[in-house]
DNA sequence: CTACACCTTAGAGTGTACTGCAAGGTCAAG
DNA sequence: CTTGACCTTGCAGTACACTCTAAGGTGTAG
């Protein structure tokens, strides 16, 4: 298996060398060892593992999170249940996000509908809903 | 009209005082004098202003848009042109986070969906397809 | 031998909207 | 006159995921 430094590591998977080091003090990924001079060393194998933390965040995934992930993914003992049981946890928190953006939208289109853009503001209807007086 | 402190203002809309010395650094919402102790006081009319603030946090607009919101409102010359513009803006944002969040709880419901959550990571698809060689 | 690209560290800075703290001044009630 | 609730300021801290900087060491091509 092949050896390389941070930056070749970093252009592979298309990341900064910063955000390996960050990586790093996360716990989320280590090199394999170092040189004389202190250089990491990684395996190609870390390139999997950044793979899987990249996929991880667009999943929505926090790095906290995904560290737990990768716990669980290290460990032959981990149990299937706790993955499962961070995915629904992780669908309940982006339906509730998608709940209040879809909640903004729809009001925040209601007010854009009846505002022809013309005129100044004293007759602009998004306005006249932010001034209301409840 | 009558004045108050700032304690009194800030239970009267619901936030913390500090919330509303934050305000006054960013230009939103400045008292409308000072007693001789440096109190600073408002008039009721604060609230009104206030209350404009929360409803468009609520659609989603930053303290920097509501400071531009604010200043058109405040403003007669202001264009309602502007203030549409700005709303329009924040709905093309906000569908794009839509979508964005949409994408990930699809992805995460597809993996869910073929997690039984019994048995050890090994046999866990979500895993699996983190941890996947594109 | 000298460029030059790469690597190291610790630490600070980014953006957003607050929140908390210390150290001190003010005000009304009892 | 003291207590306690309120006010002032400036500055630090929170969450999140980086990103940048300075000051220095290393490795390789020509």
């Amino acid at each position: 298996m092949q050896t390389m430094t941070i930056g070749t590591l970093a252009k592979q998977v298309g990341v900064g060398a910063g955000t390996l080091r960050y990586y790093e003090r996360l716990g989320l990924l280590a090199p394999e060892e170092r040189t004389a001079a202190g250089y990491r060393i990684y395996r190609s194998d870390a390139a999997r593992r950044l793979r899987f933390i990249r996929r991880a965040q667009a999943l929505g995934f926090s790095l906290e999170e995904i560290a737990t992930l990768l716990a669980l993914n290290d460990n032959p003992q981990g149990h299937a249940r706790d993955v499962k049981r961070l995915s629904l946890e992780k669908i309940r928190d982006i339906e509730a996000r998608l709940h209040d953006l879809q909640r903004m939208k729809q009001a925040l289109e209601e007010l854009a509908v009846h505002c022809n853009g013309k005129g100044s503001t004293a007759e602009c209807p998004i306005l006249a809903a932010l001034n209301e007086n409840d």
